[in-house]
DNA sequence: CGTTGTGTTGAGCCGAATCAACCCCGGTGG
DNA sequence: CCACCGGGGTTGATTCGGCTCAACACAACG
């Protein structure tokens, strides 16, 4: 389904999970092997399948092992609003265990499989699981993160800077959890849903997709995408992977908003 | 500076604080005692210092007391986006404590007056203080559903949505703060701050405020917004002030994003 | 009294949405 | 085996929301 990136390595299923812990924290044996014990309880979504619904009280958290998701938001008219996707290693309902009813629904893009992640997270919490704890922690600041990029392409951001610097994320986070190398990754999204991200019509999303096509930037290909030139596509799209570092602007001010009707 | 609003109750001045804390969860006499003993560390800001650098370790969390800060990045460009406003009675940097360098800066907008919250904080983490602790919990929460709120503006609503649906998401801020009431509050933003926050430019938000105002759904003066016809605001907004409920539209889907180059 | 910041207004342009076909492909069922 | 169907992708024509540029008004301030 999703190309000969997913299963891969056969046997090391909850590799991403491992993987992108990693990355986020010093893992030890222990608490490796409390991670890879969670392919018990595995489960399998189909696509469109609900796994939060908006409004309802949190279910358990859950580790995507494969497969796609999405967290959105869908208007009373029938728009969405896709906030963030959910990629292979990436964490689910981790905050959400004592919270009030999500303000957002998560759903499942392609065919999906989890692993319940009660049991880490209890570990982590305990105490029994330092590295996982910490891991956890940082796993939630960079979903923030990720937000706040994601807020940025679409308040400041022209639709080619805005699929740019989308794409860049994705290879970055998909490299991370062991798909994909440094260019090509698995994209099995629809132009509908790349339009639903990034706030454009899939009309425009195709034709930005062409040029970029046309230009030698990237490549799509039954499925995957590949960056033919990763640093130019950084340049437009002001896309800084680590936390940034600025002289700061600060504009100042000094009255408030006026109106006198002309 | 903020208009008739801001101080109001001399002699209590972090009355907002209380006010959205009491909103958030029960405090109790001790609780609340605690809180309003912080205004011994008061501290002042001009409009322009920044609170939260972009890429520096976090400084210690905070209270506004009194005026507007905005929680914001820059592009190199000098393009911002604002993600967020900070008003009289919210909380800063109560998540940051062990926390990585903040991907966003925080910058006065007015004249700013806060307090420190360490204490308060401490007292909610040891167990001595319940009550705020699941204040602080749900405070953050909250802060997690404007975020989303405001992406979808900026993702999928026009320039009038935007606007109607974040005046009304003022409105209901600076009433649980007690200043203001169910149509009337402080404004005391730039046209460039409402369009950096809103992701227009400065002479789309300002037609757009007259044509709200041409229409009799806001009045403007001196730094006072008034919603006129807050249920047709609501309306032309989709807004929902409390966490939604909806059937749930999952879109299926079947095969991967494809490209003939024609 | 100039200067600066903010709000207002008009003209023109352009990025992106909309509308409407059409193609291709895979699946289905007669 | 093939006609049909539906989802996804592509394309052209057209419209339009929002941006840019440019000027000007007004108030606060030094």
């Amino acid at each position: 389904m999703t190309g000969r990136f997913t299963p891969r390595l056969a046997g090391w299923p909850i590799d991403p999970i491992v993987r992108r812990l990693r990355t986020l924290s010093k893992i030890s044996e222990m608490e490796e092997a409390l991670v890879r014990a969670l392919s018990d309880r595995r489960e399998r979504h189909a696509p469109g399948e609900e796994l939060i619904v908006e409004g309802q009280g949190a279910r358990r958290p859950r580790f995507v092992v494969a497969g796609w998701a999405a967290r959105q938001r869908v208007l009373p008219d029938g728009r969405r609003q896709i906030f963030s996707l959910i990629l292979p290693g990436d964490s689910l309902g981790l905050a959400q265990r004592s919270a009030p009813p999500a303000p957002w629904s998560v759903v499942a893009l392609t065919a999906l499989e989890t692993v319940d992640a009660e049991p880490a997270l209890d570990a982590a919490n305990d105490g029994r699981a330092p590295g996982l704890a910490q891991a956890f922690a940082a796993s939630m600041h960079e979903e923030g993160r990720l937000l706040l990029d994601h807020m940025v392409r679409l308040g400041q951001q022209t639709a080619y800077e805005r699929v740019a610097h989308f794409l860049l994320e994705l290879q970055r986070r998909l490299q991370i959890a062991g798909l994909g190398d440094s260019q090509r990754f698995p994209l099995p999204l629809t132009q509908e849903m790349l339009a639903d991200t990034l706030g454009l019509s899939i009309v425009h999303v195709n034709r930005t997709l062409q040029q970029l096509r046309r230009e030698r930037l990237i490549e799509l290909r039954s499925g995957v995408a590949i960056l033919l030139q990763p640093q130019t596509l950084r340049d437009v799209a002001a896309y800084e992977a680590a936390p940034p570092r600025r002289p700061a602007a600060a504009p100042p001010l000094r009255r408030q908003m006026e109106s006198s009707p002309a």
